[in-house]
DNA sequence: AACAGTTATATAACGTGTTATGCAATTTTC
DNA sequence: GAAAATTGCATAACACGTTATATAACTGTT
């Protein structure tokens, strides 16, 4: 039985390490959505979210909201579009901007969700995260503001600068 | 300015949480491998790092020792043949198996990636981590032993079950 | 020894993120 | 007010993981 290498190497390979624990908690929740019956992928639930919280965003906003590029933001919301979940539509004083709004149906969607699936989702997590001795959600935040802050290419660099 | 969905969902958008992190950090450390001029992606190390501990290991054996599935590693390690930096062969007892091994060249930059870039990655990460006031790693591996042991979809069914 | 079942790897198709780049709409500059 | 710069989105190509399935080699049963 070869060991777990990458559990080995500790900090060498975090970046591995997170990816594969956030794909499989992505392809977890995915199995809970399908229980409740609803065609839709784990990571538009974001978008879906991001619109309730806060009404119709541009592409731009969204990207911010939901933390991540914008192409990625520009297909995710394709994709709603297809499914009828969104709708979109030119901003009115700026014709680059593109306005994202939960449809009738989104809307729908998302206050079911609201009361069903979502809950079911956090509850499972936290039984998978929470009950941990740590406060993990604090953590990642800390993590993520660090990255923001200094890349790893420039962190480290004490030992030589200083 | 929208606030990051993402993270006030907490427990819900774990998932997209943790993978866009280890993109992050990912996408960071290439920078600090390019900065050694050394031609190899962040997430073929593991491999490298694998055969350097454990000697000639067979594709299913590298799935076991990096954590991801058969058909990945099937893929890396072929782009790890193309760059040179290993060899294939059947094994001798079992026409099936291919036996990976480093190559001299892979060798090499193994040994030279251990007292060069890896400690210069670790060092780093450790700076964004292990300041932290937890034990992150330990929460790492009990998050992936708790994913192992039961898939959420199997969790939080104590308030319906019991 | 042949058939059925199992195992190890390969291949294909997809999901979800990324950079890099193009284009149209707006804003700035002279 | 026209040229240049900037901004916002779209598109293309890629990285790296997944599942599903095919194929070849081995094992066990009869």
């Amino acid at each position: 039985m070869v060991d777990d290498v990458v559990r080995t190497l500790g900090f060498l390979c975090m970046g591995s390490r997170f990816r594969r624990i956030g794909e499989r908690l992505q392809a977890d929740t995915q199995q809970i959505i399908e229980e409740y019956g609803i065609a839709i992928q784990a990571a538009q639930y974001p978008f879906l979210a991001a619109l309730d919280r806060a009404g119709p965003l541009t592409i731009g906003e969204l990207a911010q909201a939901v933390g991540i590029t914008q192409p990625g933001v520009t297909r995710t919301v394709s994709q709603l579009l297809e499914l009828g979940l969104v709708d979109m539509q030119a901003a009115p004083d700026d014709q680059r901007r593109r306005l994202i709004s939960l449809s009738r149906k989104g809307q729908e969607l998302v206050d079911y969700s609201k009361q069903s699936v979502w809950p079911r989702i956090s509850a499972a997590v936290a039984d998978l995260c929470g009950d941990l001795n740590g406060p993990i959600l604090a953590q990642l935040a800390a993590i993520e503001d660090g990255l923001a802050e200094a890349a790893l290419a420039r962190r480290a660099a004490n030992e030589e600068t200083t």
